[in-house]
DNA sequence: CGACATGTTGATGCGTCTCAAACGCAGTGG
DNA sequence: CCACTGCGTTTGAGACGCATCAACATGTCG
């Protein structure tokens, strides 16, 4: 990399965040990070299909248009952590330095746009607007990967599922008042690797979840939330865990 | 707050990531991070003492000049998690929002310079410089903080103590290859809120370790590395969480 | 010296992991 | 249309690790 402007870096960014920070200040109706893609014809990727992986060069910055991503690294044991989960609107692989730090998956089929690293830091650096987006952004993700760090480090998978529970239905803009159905594009061991549980745990939160007429299984990939109240309280309530939070989405 | 600056944050910054991913790039003797704060005679903070609180109006950012802080927040339980431990160099208070997010207290006696968020912010705004080196530490410390969740999630309670004793290795400076003396200026209970583990699980790794002869207590609050290989094989080895990384430190 | 905080060690219980088996759904082919 | 197959999910039994509770040791400060 030759120029200053690309060894500054940032991580990933969620649209709806971004609005809610920075929508008062800035105008983004233009100047928006997401102008920095070009106009073109999302690309697909199909369901467990990469994107990138953990130590290719980082030649690419991606906006995920539609679809649910999984972000991942692989441990010394061979074991999966998963970092995150990134849903539209979400920006993803604003690596730092030059090689990609986490791998990326599809988890259903998405659509994204892509833009060169080079093209979008210079186009960032371009507009303080922009740039103060990005900064912000950043920021933010950071705040919610210690609402991760708190809640792995000190919850029971009880209030770790819950929590998951509660963060999908949140970034999937649902108001928890009224009783909708919540997709949940990810199978078990992905939660269960994004948790620090094991599928069998998170399975067994699921049915005393049920059996407690908190939540609802409508398919396997779909849950309704009956009482959200109660399942706040499951979370732990008032957490900065839940009501502050992402608890996931940026990325490398 | 009045100006579109301020509503743009930052959390922390370790000035030894700073220096790493940026001193190639910049002229690291003018326009640096530190070149913000007054240039007075730093405040000190003794034991326990508190910077501030979470929910306090963020009036200030900070800048250790010398000893080690504690960053954490209360859960709803009560009990207390801490998200990060800061040193000398690092950057405290770039509060996100207009709100402290997190509490800040010193472990050891601390020495801080102390600038006015507004005055941080205005002046980083001037420099391009410093702006992308503010960018780039954040970006660091979410690299961290990824790294973080990893060992949460997936490590047992040796791993993370290995890893938290290879962690502040590192962010004192110490070489592994020679046979220093490593302080500890915090307690059992302060790491066991940061590794997500009691004092006494923490304590009894401390004796294993010993017993192995993988490290020595030199007192209550400084241990000798014997082994380091064999740490960083107790550790998990080579690890995000323990090549890549910062484990902590950043904070809002 | 005594009082208190911090650290260490031990006995026991709970929660989660591990291993194992059965189930259910989706896709395929007869 | 249904049997077959593969994979993700669910459920169960047992083992293991860490938390909990308790007692004691040690260091620190009056």
């Amino acid at each position: 990399m030759t120029t200053s402007v690309q060894s500054t870096t940032a991580y990933a960014v969620r649209r709806s965040s971004l609005m809610a920070s920075m929508g008062h200040v800035f105008d983004t109706t233009q100047d928006d990070l997401h102008s920095l893609f070009p106009a073109q014809i999302p690309e697909t990727f199909e369901p467990g299909q990469g994107l990138f992986w953990e130590g290719d060069p980082a030649e690419h910055v991606f906006e995920i248009v539609e679809g649910v991503m999984r972000v991942f690294r692989i441990l010394s044991d061979g074991r999966r952590g998963i970092t995150g989960f990134l849903f539209a609107g979400d920006l993803v692989g604003l690596a730092y330095r030059d090689k990609y730090l986490c791998s990326a998956e599809a988890v259903n089929r998405i659509r994204v746009r892509r833009a060169t690293r080079e093209r979008f830091h210079r186009l960032a650096a371009e507009s303080p607007n922009v740039n103060a987006q990005l900064f912000a952004a950043v920021c933010d993700e950071l705040s919610g990967m210690q609402d991760q760090v708190l809640l792995l480090a000190h919850k029971c998978a009880e209030e770790r599922v819950a929590g998951f529970l509660l963060m999908m239905a949140r970034r999937t803009g649902q108001s928890l008042t009224t009783r909708h159905e919540l997709n949940l594009p990810m199978t078990r061991l992905d939660m269960a690797d994004y948790l620090g549980l094991t599928i069998e745990t998170v399975c067994r939160v699921f049915t005393r979840l049920k059996t407690d007429r908190v939540i609802t299984a409508t398919g396997r990939h779909s849950v309704v939330i009956d009482r959200p109240a109660a399942l706040a309280r499951f979370a732990g309530q008032d957490d900065p865990a839940i009501s502050t939070a992402s608890s996931a989405s940026f990325v490398l």
